[in-house]
DNA sequence: TAATTATTATATATTATAAATGTGAATTAT
DNA sequence: ATAATTCACATTTATAATATATAATAATTA
């Protein structure tokens, strides 16, 4: 997680350099704004650069929740907001305004350090591998595409999304009860049969690749490239 | 995740309610204590079912922290803490103590639902990345693979549950009744001589190394390594 | 106690049955 | 009109129960 950019919006200097210290120790470079004016200055000018913000609630002219709903209008990046005890009720409404995470003070060092990593392990992660390949078949997931020996494949949502399943699943055993639990909806009930179809549709659009699709008799399917 | 049990500890009806209804929702199967005691009583029979623990700290007779301190003298399992407002201070004590996480009432539906999946995909998850070796053979349970010396070997389904079962109880000799009853299901009444053949199969798949299933005459077999 | 035989348990090969999956077409939903 | 699902039938494969062979133990007898 090297060289990532956070900013960390407070009132209080002792708080920004407290948390400052913690993650510049984990490698992070910070960027500071003590209000939201501030903040939202700094966010327009290094947008695509800070991966993260942490913001107090409470603070002078602007607030909080004001900066996150100014910065929710044009970028998802991923906000952890700092609450003073007894804010906590404030929650609910703050996961509607896409808040990801709450840290309220006083917090563990701990706790900072592992949301803040569990967070950008989650977003960072995503984006860094939106192309997979596995031995000619190439899915790119922020196009939805696939291609088999560099020519593209048409699939269906289902077909795409089972695929994927099992891409991200190689070389384990999924029964059936898992596939449909993952890439349907978890209410959805019907005959598991269904999978076989989807399968047979796809390794036939695989050709040649279709085979990496294992059949497990009696468990379900499994992706293995051999 | 379907059929996953977890155990809420809430002396709060409404509370407890509220958790079910949303776990359930998600196919998590729902166990509930009303107190400290009375969870540890049922963690006490239930321990290899239940996966995950949904812990309040407030509660008469057994408060949550020694709920805490008495399962985590014989187990690992998930424990979630439910804080009301304002505890948070305790946070950092806690997780010396085993905390996974933390959920401060009042929470979103969400949040509850997120941080139980995320905490149920590292631990369950991991289980099944185990891949054990014995003197040669070697048994992935996430693929459901076994090879030989280094050659894989094609298992039918009872198959692998049998030497599956076998290996997990190495050095214990297993009757034909319990065999049984932990690889066949649970209603089936056949011919016990049944396991004979598949101990046959599976040691003629084991080449060489299929003298390790030693046969105990008159209880049944056993797996060892000489 | 050794040799012989009877008895029982297990090993192996074979086979009929049952179960799971493949497949293409029909139906239903979006 | 396309995708998703279900259906019906074909095909494959696993399984449990056969039958028979072999090995291990117990019983019998010399």
């Amino acid at each position: 997680m090297n060289g990532v950019n956070i900013l960390i919006v407070d009132d209080e200097e002792r708080m920004r350099k407290l948390i400052k210290d913690f993650l510049a120790a984990k490698g992070y470079s910070i960027l500071e704004a003590e209000d939201g004016e501030k903040a939202l200055e700094i966010f327009e000018r290094k947008k695509d650069k800070i991966k993260l913000i942490l913001l107090d609630v409470m603070m002078p002219k602007l607030d909080g929740w004001s900066v996150l709903r100014q910065i929710r209008q044009e970028s998802k990046i991923p906000i952890i907001m700092l609450t003073a005890r007894g804010e906590e009720q404030d929650e609910l409404f703050g996961f509607e305004l896409g808040v990801d995470e709450y840290i309220s003070k006083p917090f563990s060092p701990k706790i900072l350090v592992a949301r803040v990593e569990a967070i950008l392990k989650r977003t960072c992660g995503d984006k860094q591998n939106e192309v997979k390949e596995y031995n000619g078949i190439i899915i790119d997931e922020a196009g939805r595409t696939v291609s088999v020996d560099g020519k593209a494949i048409e699939l269906s949502l289902r077909e795409y999304e089972l695929l994927k399943y099992l891409l991200d699943n190689e070389n384990i055993a999924l029964s059936r009860d898992k596939i449909l639990n993952n890439v349907w909806n978890y209410d959805y009930y019907g005959d598991s049969r269904t999978i076989d179809s989807h399968i047979k549709k796809i390794r036939h659009k695989l050709g040649k690749k279709g085979k990496y699709i294992k059949t497990m008799r009696g468990v379900g399917y499994k992706f293995e490239m051999k």
